[in-house]
DNA sequence: CTTGACATAGGACGTATGTTCGTGTATGAT
DNA sequence: ATCATACACGAACATACGTCCTATGTCAAG
């Protein structure tokens, strides 16, 4: 095949195409080693062979010794990708906006003391920290009266909440039945999240881990409710790679 | 602790400046030692230390052990480059991009099968569920391999999991020490969550639950990860008013 | 005074990664 | 047949680069 100006062989095409499509997805350049595999190559020196073509005509640059510094000069894509994924990409961007909710971090939540709530109304951009979350899982459009608080130490395992998990709460003095609410009982000394049932002449409060027994509460002044939970969070950590 | 806003310090402000400026001019991210050297630090683990706390912030996002993998989140010039409409909607469209995430739900997660896997690569967008995510959430940048699973019954208790939790996974088939990871037990014929920790003979597989006792495997064979969890997420119900 | 969190330096270590060389195999031109 | 050339594999090699451990100093809280 008499190699000129002409055209970009299969496989260079193919290079061209996983340059731009990783870059595009991992905001930095593959090494030669995984081109390599995206073309089925398994010497570096034939990957290094192609890449000094393409170099050569023009369609990519590089530096010398530095790791994944090859630029994509001419794009090459698959024309059909574009035009649904800019539509895609717009349709996201009109819903998200709107559909993301910063929320503040009041706190910490402790068994050992009651909850602490956001100082005032509105402080929600001055906060500290926040968590943004997708409105579509928050059961409610109004979101004006919720909070965020961290939770601290092992005590609400049996609601199985642990230490360092996110729980959103709703500002609340009573709840209906079947609703997870944070209570300080007055008894105890102490705050805990229970699952809400009014009965006849009690109050029972549920651990959401099936295999616990409910907390019975006769008087229901010794009781008082913080907040309807919402939402919890955890966010698992060292996941990287 | 989700996202925080607070200042920053001198370094970390001119270590941004860098990564931004390099990034422009060169279309690749600077070393470690290029940002001492653009700080005047002779210490790459000082430079480290340092991109820990811009990645904590939400600055920036990099890949473990990949080389000049940083990517800046928050851009700070103007995009000014690109001419068209096609520029703006890409414009508009990344911001967005960068706020919310759609993670496609694979299906139902139970202890007496194998996890469900995504069918295709991408295919986000006609998935019949899915979940919103807002990107903050995430330990990572790069979103194509995560999918979503809801737990059916309450088998992952012991994972501090419970019925009807969404938990957001990495595809994976190994795994670092202190993740969290499915995997399924050819002894015992299961899926189940637990933190993963790589001994010396053995492999210990540890409740979330502090007060619950670990796993252990001595033959790897017999246990095959599925994936990384990266996030849980319990939607408490029957929270109207 | 002690302790612990934070900031900083230096460097060992392992691996990720680009470079290069030797070799082999077609194919077409001489 | 011989030779040049494009294409391909694999391995050795040097080094670019991220990770991580140790040590030191500072400062505020206990």
């Amino acid at each position: 095949m008499a190699k000129r100006h002409p055209g970009l062989s299969e496989r260079h095409r193919k290079i061209m195409e996983f340059l731009t499509k990783f870059q595009e997805t991992h905001g930095y350049s593959p090494s030669i080693r995984q081109i390599g595999d995206s073309i089925n190559v398994k010497s570096t020196s034939l990957v290094d062979y192609y890449l000094n073509q393409l170099l050569e005509m023009g369609y990519i640059e590089r530096e010398n010794r530095i790791s994944r510094s090859i630029r994509v000069v001419q794009p090459v894509k698959a024309e059909s990708e574009l035009p649904g994924k800019v539509a895609e990409a717009l349709r996201i961007a009109g819903n998200a906006l709107s559909d993301l909710v910063r929320i503040p971090i009041a706190g910490r939540i402790v068994a050992s003391a009651p909850l602490p709530m956001p100082t005032s109304d509105l402080n929600y951009y001055d906060a500290e920290s926040s968590v943004d979350i997708a409105r579509s899982l928050l059961p409610t459009r109004d979101v004006s009266d919720l909070f965020a608080l961290e939770v601290s130490g092992d005590s609400m395992i049996d609601a199985m909440v642990n230490d360092g998990d996110i729980v959103v709460m709703k500002k609340a003095a009573s709840a209906n039945n079947g609703e997870m609410v944070a209570v300080w009982l007055d008894d105890k000394d102490e705050t805990t999240l229970k699952y809400f049932y009014k009965e006849a002449t009690r109050i029972r409060l549920q651990p959401a881990n099936p295999n616990m027994k409910p907390i019975y509460v006769e008087d229901p002044k010794s009781l008082r409710i913080m907040g309807k939970v919402v939402l919890v969070i955890r966010q698992i950590k060292s996941v990287a790679g």
